[in-house]
DNA sequence: CCTTGACCTCGTACACCGTACAAGGAGTCG
DNA sequence: CGACTCCTTGTACGGTGTACGAGGTCAAGG
């Protein structure tokens, strides 16, 4: 078993998964087991979060002491790797090969995908942390590329295209999922809680040069109904620009080819 | 002053700019200031990263005991929150109002928010989790919501507009700086720590499968150069699609305006 | 000059964290 | 019975954020 001590010496190991190991089943009297820990640890991050957790809690859960964990798992970041490969495992691949096509197909990825972020608010702290590259993770991201590919577009602007799309579903769920956390841990509704972060600003006359312009917008916000609809509204518009633009390149693309010839 | 005691009691409290404090000017022995504990915090952060930021090793920089800085600040996330508005100050706004039309606007726009990103690996997981309210950070978000109200978009689809490209730009500086501390981390440079990455699947019997698809795309990024031309690139060719996107929503739009006519 | 009070800094202490290390129990096999 | 492997535990170390109370410095007022 790799020590933590052995990874200090050898700092390139920088993922679980650059070093697969055995997985020690739990034949023990505690009928531990690396599947239980990983469950109970994605329960216990749903409900109280990524800052809350912590070896003695889980251990608690699991009914056994902190250090029997380690038998499992070399370090507190492993489990956390664990368990986002184990998230990455809740998309529905097979709802994604049934969409007509490209277009949809990008809809419904980016649409689980923001679901995720949001049902798990630990996610994309995560995300943004670790490297991604266990099965799952990888399995998803194979998803993501093929329907990129579908657009015909050509291999060098494949990538662009897709940081375009999955990268802004990274963001605006990392804000929506945050802001939910934050709502929720101070014990406000998400409207509640915008109108206090609002506030903010609203009434200081530092800022009310600049309010002014963004007022409006603030106000249309305001009309159009709760925060968690605005949410999916304004996801909406921006999956439609996105996806107009891809529309585009590859228009483009097929313009440069006719005049080739 | 509010101490951290009051602050349980009151957990709706949850950022410094909600609940504006005079700031106590350092006129003590240790010449302590808020504006200088903000810069030794950005120094070090830039320096070691956000988790080997302690208020202990803060304040020994800063030839003082932790606790002399409880004077000038409620809590360690507070100096975060300071920090995070004082790199948003870095935004050179004027540059911006010098572009020619809102597509360079947007796209100026873009790439001085990527480059704050990567220039200071904490900030998108702080710009994650803490609001972004700070008088800095107000004054960033006005000159966007300004630059995507040139595009003559209507209100309620201005909100989507904004959200694809900032999202996106978040979403994509996230991962290139994570990226790029990772690999400081580890003692490589960004291209050793990518074919690191790359290996973990790339030799596993069990994502082949997979990878086949996904090695034309590899071999294409591989041969197109370093792996920090590829973030320039990718990045270019997003923002087209995104600008892109915009641009046929405003013509559609119009189209819509001029059939209703 | 002396005292008061505001301002600032510090030492100590608490509860908690991740985890190294070594001891020990339980079960299986020779 | 002993030995060996697998799993769990107790204890301990060096860190963390920060509450609390004591003290030191200095300007203003009597």
């Amino acid at each position: 078993m790799v020590k933590a001590a052995d990874r200090a010496k050898n700092p390139a190991r920088s993922s679980v998964w650059l070093e697969k190991r055995a997985t020690r089943s739990g034949g023990g009297p505690a009928g531990l087991d690396r599947d239980r820990i990983v469950a109970a640890s994605i329960r216990m991050l749903d409900e109280e979060g990524l800052a809350k957790l912590s070896m003695r809690k889980l251990a608690t859960e699991l009914g056994v002491t902190a250090m029997s964990l380690y038998w499992y798992v070399d370090t507190k970041d492993d489990i956390i790797e664990f368990a986002m490969d184990s998230v990455y495992g809740e998309f529905d691949l097979a709802a994604i090969d049934a969409a007509r096509d490209w277009q949809d197909r990008i809809r419904v990825l980016a649409r689980e995908y923001r679901a995720m972020l949001v049902r798990h608010t630990w996610m994309s702290p995560s995300a943004g942390q670790y490297l991604n590259i266990g099965p799952n993770a990888i399995a998803v991201a194979y998803k993501i590329q093929q329907a990129i590919s579908d657009t015909g577009l050509s291999l060098d602007r494949q990538p662009g295209a897709m940081s375009a799309v999955f990268q802004f579903v990274y963001g605006y769920g990392t804000i929506e999922s945050q802001f939910g956390r934050r709502a929720a841990e101070a014990g406000m509704s998400q409207d509640e809680f915008y109108v206090d972060s609002v506030k903010a600003f609203r009434d200081d006359p530092e800022f009310s040069p600049q309010i002014e312009g963004m007022q409006e917008i603030l106000d249309e916000r305001a009309s159009h109904g709760s925060v968690g609809a605005i949410w999916d509204r304004d996801f909406d518009h921006a999956l439609d620009v996105l996806i107009a633009g891809i529309e585009v390149m590859v228009a483009r693309e097929a313009e440069g080819a006719r005049r080739q010839k």
